[in-house]
DNA sequence: CCTATGACATAACATCCGTTACGTAACAAC
DNA sequence: GTTGTTACGTAACGGATGTTATGTCATAGG
């Protein structure tokens, strides 16, 4: 009984390209036109490769999830850490617009994830927590780009500028023609500029 | 051959009950989970029924949906005209937050809408039109709230609102214990204040 | 009373889905 | 070469789905 193991295919690679296929499908059809045939016809492949390299649909789900999850925190991870904080800040939050095709696309699963992420507990804890790790990172970085000292209502201007950010790009990618850009950009430089502002206008009740 | 017409049901009422049960079926297991059984089971009564009144799955999906955006649309146009700006303002951001059960269904429910109008034009043509008279809507209220003269920046405020209403309700409810009813209001008290401020601090990049 | 019609329930239908079983070819160890 | 394992493609299976057909009952007009 010898231990042949004739293992020349990068498996990674596989299933990465099928993750890829997920994003394609789900961006194109929903989540309800997500099924084993469309992704494989969209990987290029048959439905008997994707089983044989997933054991069911929710695990092919959970890993085209995560890859998706880790494209998203590599990006974050490669921001510049030089410039000023401002220019920081305003790094940040534009890698999470929809400001070019790779990024629509992210934005578009993203969107979907996010919303289906309701149906499952366990999904929803983690959510929850990588939400709570992005918002801390916001906060970091308005602090970081305010002057000293740190302003009573900090937590809720990295609270309003992230749902800023997600407002924008969904609005942005479910009317793509009303969201150029370019009016993207103007819109982020307008409220990063308000969430800086130290001297406050007439408050609201 | 008589004209019988034996008519006591009010079919629009039916037709309600019936979307209203495509809104709880949306709600709990997304639109992947949105099935003729699955909607008979939430209105109580037979897929026999439901295909009885709605020609197709379709025609009942476009009818929850367009009952749906009038439901939105009486809750802005009922706001009150009266009070100062501010609160008026203040008011018609406060129903656009999933502040209560009712709300917050609305919000899951039409989150699931817009973003599956990705894959029908004219879903999508019909969706460009509401969110520009939002917007427009917004704009008047922002205008009106700010002192004369308005700001170069007005729109870009009014975008920047309407981004942060949307995202802190999707967030409000893809994290929902995250986000209790007084966190959403005291961001949104944050977020007008900076949107009525008339002095500009650091201006970012 | 009688009949036609609307308001349903029930059930059959083809289609599509996820899953699983089976078959084949390629390659490493022997 | 032989063998055993991996890497697929093909196809079949039961179940679920949208749709359609059929049946039943109540009711309003004649």
């Amino acid at each position: 009984m010898g231990d042949a193991v004739p293992k020349q295919v990068d498996q990674a690679e596989r299933r990465q390209a099928m993750s890829e296929a997920v994003w394609r499908v789900v961006a194109e059809r929903g989540m309800d036109g997500l099924t084993l045939r469309a992704v494989a016809a969209a990987a290029g492949c048959t439905t008997g490769m994707v089983t044989h390299y997933f054991r069911d649909k929710k695990a092919l789900l959970t890993h085209a999830r995560s890859l998706m999850h880790h494209r998203m925190a590599d990006r974050v991870e490669a921001l510049a850490a030089h410039g000023s904080a401002q220019d920081r800040l305003r790094s940040a939050c534009e890698q999470a617009l929809p400001l070019d095709d790779e990024r629509h696309l992210e934005t578009v699963v993203w969107a979907h994830f996010q919303l289906s992420v309701r149906a499952d507990p366990e999904l929803l804890r983690h959510h929850a927590a990588a939400h709570a790790s992005w918002i801390r990172r916001l906060t970091g970085l308005v602090r970081d780009a305010l002057p000293h000292p740190e302003p009573p209502d900090l937590h809720e201007r990295a609270h309003s500028l992230a749902a800023f950010l997600d407002g924008l790009a969904i609005n942005a990618v479910t009317d793509p023609g009303a969201y150029p850009s370019e009016l993207q950009r103007r819109v982020l430089t307008t409220h990063l500029s308000l969430i800086l502002t130290t001297a406050k206008g007439p408050a609201a009740p």
